[in-house]
DNA sequence: TTTGAAATTGAACCCGGTACGCTTTATGCT
DNA sequence: AGCATAAAGCGTACCGGGTTCAATTTCAAA
């Protein structure tokens, strides 16, 4: 397999337009940026943004996709699909000290500073949660599949968005990873043993 | 109070514009039926429709706004707060026989039809979420508090897709309502004992 | 009946995103 | 080395959702 001089170029091409556009963002706001001004900046027609970047969303977000549904197929045996995804989110927030915070910090920022983009990564967890689903069904049509791969997807995106507040806040990456590992078994023991003894009738 | 001739001209104008936007989507797509169209049909100005809906997924969707922050913070004295939303579901459920509907289908098979709208269906959710989660909190910054409202909003929108995608397929109200009813009691019975007996490690 | 606020309008505009046809450039083949 | 080809990039015009603004109509209150 050759160097390829051209694939090099195209990802050089890619990683400039996503560094340009996270430093408008960064600097002036996601919604006060527009595609034309990040694709000037970044020496690129508007036309050549779009073939790498579906949507001006995808600017920030296509550096992020997780997929849990994979980490459900592929989880070591003899373990559950709720153990696989409680140890993986542990061990995310435990070793969130080890990330590069700059980067980081800068998309979080700019995304926790805008509806838009917010409303982004709701979507994205929409469209695991049918993956999710899919992974966790044990027959065509499994309610407590469909029902267990939502509120997953629904606890994540709450742990997420702490999280993130919590970065966008100030907090140090390291603090804000070991209360992350706290919340992250908190909410797996809610999704195992439920809400009854907390919010549900007495009995 | 005046009868208002003003008043009842704008309400008027407000469900012909909506009435008028939900046939022709129905008819051709939501995705293929424009603004201009809606507003022509309606024999309106396009900026007067925009007076009226913010946007054009509010076409659709305004009407079916719910809130279920208010079913928590007026439920009955005595009853938990999934008590009350438990209860509150099952009699939607079991009075589904009795909806209008021609209106309820035409607005599902739209919605069910369009990416565009049922990611909004999902970002009404979403807005849901934090309310319901203010009124769960017991204290600030209650982690249990919005956890157990994500869950709950995640449920009920699999639940609603479930019942959506039933009407859609050609399902009699009554039979998708009743159906409906028993999936209530299963995912509120998961929601306060958890999942560690269907998808937990063995303990 | 005058007066003022609310409703409506047309037209121009902004921005995200697409279609199309054209140039440039790396690469594989001879 | 030279050449054909396909990929990458470009400019422009276009579309549809949504906003702005100044001008006009319409109800209602004094």
């Amino acid at each position: 397999m050759m160097a390829g001089l051209r694939e090099r170029k195209k990802e050089q091409t890619r990683r400039r337009i996503a560094e340009t556009a996270l430093r408008l963002f960064a600097e002036r706001g996601y919604d006060e940026v527009t595609v034309n001004e990040v694709a000037e900046a970044a020496g690129v027609a508007k036309v050549t943004l779009f073939a790498y970047f579906a949507t001006k969303e995808c600017l920030v977000l296509d550096e992020v996709k997780e997929d849990m549904a994979r980490i459900v197929t592929e989880r070591a045996p003899g373990l559950s699909p709720l153990g696989a995804l409680r140890a993986h989110y542990r061990a995310f927030a435990e070793g969130a000290g080890e990330i590069d915070a700059d980067s980081l910090l800068a998309r979080v920022r700019v995304i926790s500073g805008s509806p838009a983009l917010l409303a982004g990564v709701h979507q994205a967890h929409a469209g695991q949660r049918y993956e999710l689903a899919a992974a966790l069904e044990r027959e065509p049509g499994d309610l407590t599949a469909h029902l267990l791969a939502a509120q997953i997807t629904a606890v994540i995106t709450t742990l997420q968005e702490q999280f993130f507040h919590r970065l966008a806040c100030g907090a140090p990456l390291a603090e804000a990873g070991w209360r992350l590992a706290g919340e992250v078994d908190v909410a797996f023991d809610l999704l195992e043993h439920g809400f009854a003894a907390s919010y549900g009738d007495k009995s």
